[in-house]
DNA sequence: CGGAATCCACGCGGATACTG
DNA sequence: CAGTATCCGCGTGGATTCCG
């Protein structure tokens, strides 16, 4: 995850914009970061093992690593329990929370225009077809 | 794109919004998707090396894929000049910009919260090293 | 149950060279 | 100028196994 940072951050004339994004899009980089998000979003508190079944096709491993970056990125509270077997909760920090609204954002936007995407999809690879025959 | 697609799809009882965030988080998870559409955002229209200098660090290739995807998702409008030597440009679709505001909402989530998740992590690497001690 | 550790495949993306 | 093509390293992330 560093790694990303630091390329991104090799070209600050960009706009500083892009160079504070870095961190955020650093973190949604990690492909199931945005679903565990959500399911907290949704779900409010989970624990290990039903955010594993409610997100669905995550191995423990990136399920773990996940949580830990969101965790150590102030963006999610987790809370053990020390009974046996062992129980671990997790939910959004307050500044998770505010997290969720512009992300909710996108995730709306997504809904509503990704049948306008998949349309604009079909007629590009018509035109692709055309352009090539000529 | 398509297999990390395929991949979230194949839960689909996670709920209908994680299965269509999948399509633009893809798109945005390509590392310089963002970068470029943010380009795009604040300078309107651009041409093919003026947006490698104004990205800054992308290569030949990353900015000719990056830039046909989002064409091909129907979000950036491509405009060729039979001249000699050629001259190729590039600007939001309609749909393109009206992504631009829950993209910005969240850019601006980043730039107002960054400070904080770095001084969470500080606060979390402290705790972490308490924790392995005992 | 909730992880941590190890191994490994594959695809993203960088560098370079060539083309219309 | 605006790409395309090829090669390839390396990081992401999946599968499996073991531990408290």
């Amino acid at each position: 995850m560093s790694a990303t940072n630091k390329l991104v951050r090799t070209e600050e004339h960009s706009g500083a914009t892009c160079v504070a994004a870095s961190e955020v899009v650093a973190l949604i980089r990690d492909k199931w970061t945005i679903l565990v998000l959500g399911a907290l979003v949704r779900k409010d508190s989970l624990r290990y093992s039903e955010m594993q079944r409610t997100v669905g096709g995550i191995s423990q491993r990136m399920l773990t690593l996940t949580l830990k970056r969101l965790e150590e990125n102030g963006l999610v509270k987790r809370t053990i329990f020390p009974t046996v077997p062992p129980r671990v909760d997790y939910e959004l920090t307050p500044l998770g929370r505010t997290l969720s609204k512009p992300l909710k954002g996108l995730l709306d936007w997504s809904m509503e225009n990704r049948t306008a995407m998949s349309e604009a999809r079909r007629v590009y690879a018509k035109g692709a077809k055309k352009a090539t025959s000529r």
